[in-house]
Order: structure tokens, then sequence, then C-alpha cells
DNA sequence: CCGAGTGTACGACTTTCGTCGAACACTTCA
DNA sequence: TGAAGTGTTCGACGAAAGTCGTACACTCGG
């Protein structure tokens, strides 16, 4: 059977003050994972797939801050643990936030 | 004669990486000074003038990342330092940002 | 000219944050 | 069963950030 893994806690991106938003914004590796993730399908990308310049630890940590922010919900699958970008709960509750991150510039 | 002292340094907000203005309102101090200085005109607020739990000091240190961030412009007025929001340039390089700040939730 | 008011600069302290290595748990596949 | 792969947890470390007190510079009003 699966599932025998502790599942991991979200928080719904409407309990979340915008400063803490702004806070796992801020980390340059962070904004790279939502910015990658962004850009692929729902629970396409598992967490070690990421092309980031930080080992497994960090990346667990990281994955961490931006669930508890409400950026991404993340769900296990098998011995992987495969995310998605909540697009459309984050932009009910931070309405352009998603256009700001992957902005151009 | 006036402007004897150094002049405040600015940066225009085309030239801040977005990472830098999410650090910069990641504090609730720094939060809570950019929101009240949203609801006032222009250069009617001097920086001691805002009602935040923090000293001389520090105000003034955070007065430094808003303004290295893009996000506030200073100006010597006599012995005060007054302050103006920049509205209409961080609008145009990060659409959407002020109303994520300022909602209400 | 002196005193009060405003803000900056500097140094020190404390806390937080990002990173890593190692150990562990779980899944999958041979 | 055993080995490889994936991700979490823990402890430790160094760097960065926020805060404060003090000293300093400047302005304005008696």
């Amino acid at each position: 059977m699966a599932g025998h893994r502790a599942a991991p806690q979200h928080r719904d991106p409407r309990d979340v003050p915008v400063e803490t938003v702004f806070a796992a914004l801020a980390d340059p590796v962070r904004l790279e994972i939502v910015r990658q993730l962004w850009g692929s399908e729902d629970w396409a990308r598992a967490c070690g797939s990421f092309d980031v310049a930080v080992g497994k630890a960090g990346l667990s940590h990281h994955f961490a801050v931006l669930r508890d922010a409400g950026l991404v919900e993340q769900r296990d699958e098998g011995a992987r643990r495969v995310n998605r970008a909540r697009r459309a709960e984050v932009e009910a509750a931070f309405p352009g936030l998603w256009q700001l991150v992957n902005q151009p510039h």
C-alpha cells in the first residue's frame, strides 16, 4: 500500500500574510523553483528535478517554506514527491503575483 | 543655503531585481511604512512621522532599504527628510505590486 | 549663539536564515 | 533480499539581517 510516509502539510493561501509570501519569494533559489514549476504541468516535477545549486537537505527546506507560504502543493507518488504550482488559489488570494514572479525583465 | 547634507541615493525601479523588492517588503516594519506612505500625499511625511515600533537608527536603516529597492524617494527639506511613494515608476516596473501591498485582508 | 529637533553613521549584540553532512525512512527494481 | 533512488530530519556552522545606544552633522527658532 502507498502513503505510509507522513503527508506534507499545506496552508491555504488565504491564510498566509502577504509578508510571508514576499519572504518566501525573496530567496533566489525559491524564486527559481517557483518559476520552473510555473512553466511545468501539474504533478509533472519531482523535488529533485529542479535545476538549482543546492543539496538535497537545502532543497527539502526550501520546499517546506514554499508549501507553508501556500505557493506549492505536494503529493507523494511512490518514492517521489511531486509538485504543482497553486496557480488558481494564489491568483485569487494575491492577484497579480504570478505575473510579477515570472516577469521578463 | 540648503542641501549641505549628503543627498540620498536612489535606484531606478527598473534596475531592481524583483527578489530585492520582495526582500524589502518581507519585513513587517517596512511593509507598514510603505502602506502608510501609500495613503499619504507626496512629500507630506517626514521619516519620523511614521507610527512604527522602532528607534531612530532602525528607521533610518529601513528607509535606506526601501530607497535601494526603488520603492521610495526622499528629499531634504530643511532639517527634515520627506518621502514619497514612487507609485508610477513602481507600477510600470512591477505591475500589480501596489495593489498586492495594500490589499485588504 | 545656543538649544531643540531631525536624521545618519558606526559599532556591538542577538536572532534568523541558508547551507551542508550524516543518519534515517520509504519505495522501487533487480 | 539486497541495492539504488528519493526525500526528510537533525545538528552544526557561517553569513546576513534587525535592533539598539551613542556620537555626529545639520537646520531652525529663540
